[in-house]
DNA sequence: TGCTCCGGGGTGGTCCGACCACTGTGCTGG
DNA sequence: CCAGCACAGTGGTCGGACCACCCCGGAGCA
């Protein structure tokens, strides 16, 4: 017969990736548990060390396993942060009409986001909120504002109680994606109407006001979105 | 100076893979193109072939590149489709709680696309939508059902217009993920149930009520999320 | 007894060179 | 002119070697 030695489908790489990913998918493999050797792996799996590797750091860079050097390879906590980290490379990636595409599900994430902020924040949370709406107030580096509007949403995130979207729309705002869409936006004036809808989203957030949390987040992200679309457009 | 020689900053396959990434998000890559041989970038980059082929190899599971056995390496049409597919790996690998927050983010966009579909189906996509109802509602192979289930959600999601939303849809209800949600569900007589918010979801679609398109999808998804929360609570 | 230091074994990280499997192309022969 | 083939080039796989790093345990000291 032919059902030890014969499969041979797809590269042996690729089927080292599913037989990892399977030993993980059906508990085999807990989060923080700690594999064998690449070397005995590989001999596991009746492949070569240099292919195991690839299949390993191919889970790696997705945030699958984690590997120490010196150590050993572990399973990753699996927690939504590690696996979509990779969703930031999307967000990098895309151009044109993706990029409009992105932003409005941006929109429709971050809007429920806030809304379920508005609703579940506490005191510290709010607090903290605060302090990234003033200290990007206070200072006129754009860097810096860069850096506290992303606090500023992140918190938001983070006060709604889903880890998934919050690390979604971590990786929907990162860095490279967001500056990318700012250089030229806030160049036309657009400044001071950021700074009052940040405004707008934390009134709704003191007043535990789910609604009028969710109409201020949305109008926030559509006026890029809708910028963007226009200078896409014709 | 140390500007072309020291840097050394994490593993060389790292930097390969940023490398390589940069060189498409800056524009010098377009989609569909061709790169230089595995040996050639590798010598560019002045690393092995080995060190190299992990950075490839790396950037095939995430969509970005498309290696072609005995041609060369190409970069991937660089769409939704093909970048998100590693959010299946997401949802196939989440367990417990995280998978509430999952299908919650699930019911989020389902719900807007649903919506967004019902004001802008076709009546040739609408014709689609009703043959899956249709072929749903005439066979009891739960594998069958499942295919069905799945290609009307699709085709809801295709109609709403927005591919990235459809892509990442897609993710959210791979296969593994709805299979394993869903045995131990509807064995418990949930099922003319489904079928029921089905039909509703169509009538929607129909009507062209995006309101009522949105409620019946966040409804059906919901019903599935509070099942599972609530077998996961106590 | 307890601490510090250091040495070695084991691990992942990198490199090299060879060969295989497949593809595309240009040449050859009809 | 076309069908078929041979060949060079490409990614895929393999095995071995060495390096850099981590961890643990034993030796030595206070």
């Amino acid at each position: 017969m032919d059902d030890e030695t014969a499969p041979q489908k797809g590269t042996v790489t690729q089927r080292a990736i599913e037989r990892i990913k399977a030993m993980i998918a059906e508990g085999g493999l807990e989060p923080g548990q700690r594999l064998p050797t690449e070397r005995d792996l590989a001999a596991q799996l009746g492949i070569s060390r240099s292919s195991m590797r690839e299949g390993i750091r191919a889970l790696t860079v997705m945030g699958v396993l984690e590997a120490r050097h010196g150590s050993g390879i572990y399973v990753s906590r699996l927690e939504a942060g590690d696996l979509l980290e990779t969703f930031g490379v999307v967000a990098d990636l895309s151009r044109g009409p993706r990029l409009v595409e992105l932003l409005e599900v941006r929109r429709i994430l971050e809007s429920t986001a806030t809304a379920l902020a508005a609703a579940r924040i506490t005191v510290d949370q709010l607090a903290e909120v605060e302090r990234h709406l003033a200290a990007m107030n206070a200072t006129d580096d754009p860097e810096e504002i860069l850096a506290h509007d992303l606090a500023f949403h992140r918190e938001i995130a983070a006060a709604a109680g889903n880890e998934t979207m919050a690390a979604i729309l971590e990786g929907l705002s990162s860095r490279t994606f967001r500056a990318r869409v700012w250089r030229g936006f806030q160049e036309e004036g657009a400044f001071a109407r950021t700074r009052r809808e940040h405004a707008a989203i934390h009134r709704a957030l003191a007043a535990h006001d789910p609604e009028a949390a969710r109409a201020a987040a949305a109008a926030h992200v559509g006026e890029v979105e809708e910028w963007l679309r226009a200078r896409l457009g014709p």
